[in-house]
DNA sequence: TAGATTGTTAATCGATTAACAATC
DNA sequence: TAGATTGTTAATCGATTAACAATC
């Protein structure tokens, strides 16, 4: 019912609504939260709308009962767990960057096909082999991955994943993946990413390119 | 003129269109391009459309003509230059990924606050200080460039890019930048887009929740 | 030719923006 | 109260999809 942009913009909401509540604030008006956020006052109001909280007209939104309104909107009711499938650079980076950075969603297993990865525990994640999935992901209950491999394997192992399964999952690889439509597949290609930059940096850029 | 994401769209069929040619494929039907790139055959033809190249009703678009169709829209004609600042364990990673990736599209500075790799050579790439950042990027005429410091330090650091010349920036730092209209932001971030996945895996995802 | 595909316009769809009465 | 902000509907905008005559 609520589109993903939508979803994306609650994300980045709740993470400056926690940042405002370190700095003590208590209360934030629409188009505040807008201005950090980058996007207009009336998207911020049709967003909250869409969690089902609402504010008040002379004091705006409360920053802790929105955070929290949002948490409870987005967050499952208890932790979910995450598989992260091709220790790499960019595997190991990313395993790096989420691990303690939010705890209701925790990298809990690492998979690789190289034998000398197998075993090991890389940033407090045992690496399991890639045969492994299955069984593993079965035990940890883990129904979200992210798909670091090689472009030659993302394919495969992705419908690996599916079969054990996954029902999300981040993919890095720069492949487009043929999956059912019912697993949800949000695709950073970086290599189109800075494509994109590449040109919009020549051409002035201008108007009003991001869609966030 | 063309939409942010069509330029998203057209870097991607370049990629598969190379592949398709090491393959040995000579020419391609809208829908056949459509289905490995994971779109509609009418989007294929309205996006070829914009880039002003056209195929036949017979034998469809020429695998070879249509790539370098693409590569004259998307590609400056000289080769751009692009910096990456910050480099962590993410900003080492990144570099490894585009090193080597698109020779018109090449990484040339690297730059950091910590002392102990400022002089180094990462993945073939000097490190600098950040201090030099005004006087490097015009010495070396990048345009572009990659942003992989940590959020506290992203603000600041795109301010200075900006006043160094910078048209575009991919961010990957978790902070949506306040910069003028004319400099062309492209965000990933990693935790919005894992919250996203999480939620829609939950949900049970179906519809056509992809923007790609 | 017959037939599938193209270029291109018209219809649809969905999301964003503008507007404003209700409200604290 | 007076005034700024909210919730919510209507208008706008833009992109996607459907459709189809033209074409090789």
């Amino acid at each position: 019912m609520v589109s993903a942009r939508t979803i994306g913009r609650l994300s980045l909401y709740r993470r400056l609504l926690n940042e405002m509540q370190a700095e003590g604030a208590l209360s934030v008006y629409s188009h505040d939260l807008a201005a950090k956020a980058g996007v207009t006052a009336a998207q911020v109001r049709r967003d909250v709308m869409s969690v089902g909280y609402t504010g008040s007209p002379t004091r705006g939104y409360s920053v802790p009962g929105l955070a929290e309104a949002i948490g409870e909107f987005l967050d499952a009711p208890e932790p979910q767990s995450v598989a992260l499938v091709g220790v790499g650079n960019l595997g190991r980076a990313i395993l790096a960057f989420f691990s303690g950075r939010r705890p209701k969603l925790s990298v809990v297993a690492t998979f690789d096909s190289d034998p000398n990865k197998v075993g090991r525990v890389i940033h407090g994640c045992r690496c399991y082999a890639v045969d492994e999935i299955e069984t593993r992901l079965a035990e940890l209950g883990v129904g979200v991955a992210i798909l670091t491999v090689p472009a030659g394997a993302a394919q495969e192992v992705a419908e690996r994943l599916v079969r054990a399964g996954v029902k999300g999952i981040l993919n890095f690889a720069p492949v487009p993946l043929r999956l059912p439509r019912t697993v949800f597949v949000e695709d950073i290609d970086m290599t189109v990413s800075l494509e994109k930059v590449a040109y919009f940096a020549r051409q002035g850029a201008a108007r009003k390119e991001w869609n966030r």
